[in-house]
DNA sequence: GACTGTGAAGCCATTCACAGCT
DNA sequence: AGCTGTGAATGGCTTCACAGTC
C-alpha cells in the first residue's frame, strides 16, 4: 500500500512517457528498457524508474517494460482509461484553435461545448459546435459530466467565469487567460501562459554569454 | 557580484509578479509590500523577497517597494527593456490563433514572419503577414534580428523544423509540437504540451478522493 | 511598528549505486 | 550479463525566523 505523495513533475513526465511509448508501439517495438526511454525523452534513466515505482512494478529485471502492457497501465494511472468530455469558455481565436487541435481526440479528450457571452459569436458554428451563451453551461455540464473546464477569454473575464465553472460542478480548469486565478475548495488549475513562457526565453537568450552582470 | 544560479522558476514567478505590479501602477497603486504581492499572485511572501534578491535590493525596510520602479527593474531583468521579434513556423488553426493573440504586444513580442511548407497556406495572410515558404525564413531572421523562434507545426516535422531555425541562428525555441525536441547547443527550449497539461489534471481529478488506491 | 533582506533549517525531487531478479 | 527496483546521498528550492533598516 503506497500513500507517497507522488509529486506532480512525475504525473507530467509520465504523460510524455506514455506518448513516447505509444509511438514506439506503432513502430512495432515491443520491449524497452528505461534507458531507451530515458534517452527518447531526455532524463535520467534512475528518473524513469522512480516515477513508475510509485504505481508499481511494471518491469522485469534483466529485460526491460513491455511496451504495450506499460502505455495501458500509464493510461490507466493518468486517467485516459475513459473519455474527458470538455467545455471551453471563449470562442475568440485561441477558442477557435482549441477545437479544433487534433492531440486531443486521440487521447481521450472532446470539447463538447463552447461559450462565450458576445452576441456576435453567439450561435455561430465552431468544428460543429454552436457557440453557446453562458448560461446554458450548466446544462451541458450536466449533461455530458463534464469536470473540466477550459478558460480562454480576456483576462478581465477570467476570474468570473472560472467561478461560474466552479459553481456548475467544474472540478479542474486549465487557464489560458494571463492572470492568476483565485479559486478555493480543492479545484486543480493548471495555466498555460504564453508571454511568462516567452519571458523565460527572453531571459535566458538576454543573459546567456553575460553571466548575470546585470547592472541595473 | 552574485553568480548564484537563478532557478527556472524565479524567472517564471518574476513574469508573473511582473504584470502584477502593471495592473497595480494602472490602479494607482504606488507602493507594495512582499505580503501584498504575494498574496495577489499566491506565494509565499518569503519566497517573492528571495526571487527578489537573486537580482538586487529593491525595497525599502519598513515601506516595501516602490512599483514603478520594480516593474521597470523586472521588465531589464527579464530581458524585457527591448522588443523581441518572433518567427512561427505553421500556418494552421493554433498559428493563426499565436498570430492575433493580444498578449504578445504589451509585452514587447512582435511576429515578424510565418512560414509554412503547405502550397495552399503559402501567400495567405494572417494578421498582415504573408505566409511564406520555409526558404524565406534565413532571409526574414538576419533581417529582423529574430532570435527566438515558435513552433506550431505537426508533430513529424517538428524536429526538422526546429534544426532548421537552429540552423539558420534561432537562439531559443517556444514548441507547440507534442513531441521532446532533441537539440543540442545551449538552445533554450519551452514546451507547451496541452496534452500533457490536461493529463496532470485527469490524474488529479480522477485520483482525488481516492488517495491512490489505483489496483492496477 | 512595519517591512526588507538573508542565513539557517526544512523539505522535496533527483541522482547514485547496488542488491536482486531473469 | 543485463536490467529493474530502491535505500542512501545529493542537490536545490522553499520556508522560517530574525537581524537590520526606515
Amino acid at each position: 500500500m503506497k500513500t507517497l505523495r507522488v509529486p506532480e513533475a512525475t504525473i507530467t513526465r509520465l504523460s510524455i512517457y506514455s506518448r513516447y511509448l505509444e509511438r514506439m508501439d506503432q513502430n512495432g517495438i515491443t520491449t524497452v528498457s528505461s534507458d531507451e526511454i530515458a534517452e527518447g525523452v531526455g532524463v535520467n534513466p534512475a528518473k524513469v524508474r522512480k516515477d513508475l515505482a510509485y504505481f508499481g512494478e511494471f518491469g522485469t529485471r534483466g529485460i526491460g517494460y513491455n511496451v504495450r502492457d506499460l502505455t495501458r497501465y500509464l493510461r490507466k494511472i493518468l486517467g485516459l482509461d475513459q473519455n474527458w468530455p470538455l467545455i471551453l469558455a471563449g470562442a475568440g481565436n485561441l477558442g477557435c484553435a482549441l477545437c479544433t487541435y487534433r492531440g486531443f481526440n486521440s487521447r481521450g479528450f472532446q470539447i463538447v461545448g463552447v461559450f462565450d457571452n458576445d452576441l456576435g459569436k453567439i450561435g455561430k458554428k465552431i468544428a460543429n459546435l454552436d457557440v453557446l451563451p453562458m448560461e446554458k453551461m450548466p446544462e451541458v455540464i450536466k449533461r455530458h459530466g463534464v469536470r473540466i473546464g477550459i478558460v480562454a477569454v480576456p483576462p478581465a473575464a477570467a476570474q468570473e467565469v472560472a467561478e461560474y465553472m466552479v459553481m456548475n460542478g467544474i472540478e479542474a480548469i486549465l487557464n489560458f487567460a494571463p492572470v492568476i486565478l483565485n479559486i478555493s475548495g480543492g479545484i486543480e488549475i493548471r495555466n498555460v501562459d504564453l508571454s511568462v513562457t516567452l519571458e523565460s526565453l527572453t531571459f535566458n537568450v538576454s543573459f546567456k554569454a553575460s553571466q548575470l552582470r546585470l547592472s541595473i
